[in-house]
DNA sequence: GACGAAGTTTACAACGTTGAATGAGAGTGT
DNA sequence: ACACTCTCATTCAACGTTGTAAACTTCGTC
């Protein structure tokens, strides 16, 4: 069916290895046959056959990325990154979707699937400290995000604690005292959400302000309607505070809702701050301020750490950070300001 | 460095083809050889290595989706419905960014990478119909969307003419006369917004209403900030109108932000409706009316519809139309009512 | 105890490509 | 004129798998 170097061979007059040669500019190769065979090919219209390439290199150029879900912003936005951060390095990228589901994050290591790719680039939702043992697969493995705090992998984290006390300072800085946080996860120590909420309270602690655990709302997933059944459930409870820290995006909208609808008047009765810098934070009513986590360039970073990985299997596995940002935007800082 | 067949033979004692016949459930293998292998390969861990299956089987297990952007929320729960639908075939999904690029549309399907999978689903956004003659591959092609308008490829569309009329009847039916566009595209006819403005054309005409191009703001891109650019226009000229129909619902939140900016009450002073049904309408304030084009028929219409043609090339192309739903919210009917 | 018909296993070739080794000509220095 | 090098092209084997066909068992039947 498709044309092979055998055709173009057949074609051109001479053996099908001289076809391959011209095609990986093989040196001494004489023009003139290099012309006849580079005629053939287009006559032709030919196109190596990359399976069967992969095959004999070793290699399929191609990536993995797994994540939770695309249609939940944070990550379309990442997997908009990684897409174009592997096209620059000619790597086209396959999505797993694991749903946030235990038994998917696993599986994604252990199906067969994965030897399409050449590597994985893995944000785990449900695999935690406990499971560093499980993250092994055939091929190399970059993680991302914070989940895993302490494992062999190469590893591209979000500044968690860090970005979210600046986004504490932020408010904090604005003369709020009282800052609500909505999207706590019960217990949790390791994950993003209990990473933020660290930061949270280390930016308390620094300014002598005492931890308030009734201002605290925890939810189970990061969507938007758990935003705002969370303020829901603050409101209800009859909390009081200043400012309101979303542990991302989606949860602060969702809340802001909750708020707007609630009579409150954003900022000046309460400040809203979220994480992620989605984009559509730029254009809801009020803009939300927010903290950009470093998106592009964790993407970038964990492209080119994994083509490290695959060129040299060995060595210690890397950790890199991502430099962040606060947003300051209208929900915090009003419409006057720029 | 990976196990292969063969070390997995040596290790039964047997045959290189027995194990791939008890792998591949070949019929006539004595139970005893069969739990012998078996031992072998959970012994060594052994994975079937696809590129070497797909250059054997000439399939790959894989398909393409080319679509403009995952960072736009429609096509990021495009692709969300694509990679599960696909799924429950056993197929893996490989993602493309065209980046609405003319160039990049066209270069996807000349691509060898292309051949990395067993077909294409391709949302193409700037090819139209003068280049029906450029929509080839060497692997099948489904269309989605209805730019491309008669080609004789695979195609599933949207009713992007008839949601339309749909959308603005349910307006008309709550009293409002003067709806203003968000979103058409100059000179368009065949794209979606070409349709869907179409759409609303046809639903004023049955009702006698005239069509009043002072209501219709064009835009390039179907963005957030050009949905509130569009508005901004509107306001500007001094438009009169009671409601707004946003060519989709990202359009309509950016125009919906400006007009609340503006002291406009929704649905009050403007009723708003939008197109898409993304997942973030239902959070907005106030919640936005829609129209769900029905992705998730669409998503697996379009699989369905391109393992069809694996199955069997030939045979004439096939145009599929995905079923439609006006999702009335809080934007068109009040937040009283259901 | 030979014979055919199953059941079971194996050898071989092929998918399309690239790397290593080999061969064929042409040019250079002695 | 001879060995030698250098350019250019070819042959051969291999990547790991599966389909085809052939070979070897086992078993029941006469």
């Amino acid at each position: 069916m498709a044309t092979t170097l055998h055709d173009v061979a057949r074609v051109a007059g001479v053996s099908f290895k001289t076809v391959s040669n011209v095609i990986n500019n093989h040196p001494h190769v004489r023009p003139t046959t290099r012309a006849k065979v580079e005629v053939a090919i287009r006559e032709l219209g030919y196109r190596p056959n990359l399976t069967a390439r992969s095959l004999r290199s070793g290699h399929t150029g191609a990536v993995t990325l797994a994540l939770p879900q695309l249609s939940l912003p944070y990550f379309a936005e990442l997997a908009d990154a990684v897409i174009e951060a592997a096209a620059k390095h000619g790597l086209v990228v396959l999505i797993e979707q694991t749903g946030a589901d235990r038994d998917r994050e696993l599986e994604v290591m252990s199906s067969p699937r994965l030897k399409m790719s050449d590597g994985l680039i893995f944000s785990p939702l449900e695999l935690g400290q406990a499971d560093v043992d499980l993250i092994r697969a055939d091929v190399p493995i970059v993680l991302l995000g914070e989940r895993i705090f302490d494992s062999n992998s190469d590893h591209v984290a979000i500044q968690n604690i860090e970005a979210s006390r600046s986004a504490t300072e932020h408010l904090l800085d604005l003369g709020r005292t009282r800052i609500a946080v909505v999207g706590a996860h019960q217990g949790e120590v390791i994950g993003s959400a209990g990473l933020r909420l660290r930061g949270y309270r280390e930016a308390l602690q620094a300014r002598g302000i005492p931890y308030d655990d009734g201002i605290v709302a925890y939810v189970r997933d990061w969507h938007r309607s758990n935003g705002a059944a969370a303020m829901h459930d603050l409101l209800d409870r009859g909390a009081t505070f200043d400012a309101v820290f979303g542990l991302n995006d989606t949860l602060a909208q969702g809340a802001m809702r909750v708020l707007q609808e609630a009579g409150y008047r954003i900022p000046d009765d309460a400040a809203v701050i979220g994480f992620d810098d989605l984009d559509e934070t730029r254009y809801s009513l009020p803009t939300l301020s927010t903290v950009d986590p470093g998106r592009n360039e964790i993407a970038e970073t964990a492209v080119k750490v994994l083509l490290d990985r695959i060129k040299n299997p060995e060595g210690p596995p890397r950790a890199m950070k991502a430099a962040f940002r606060v947003v300051p935007r209208e929900s915090t800082v009003g419409a006057g300001r720029p």
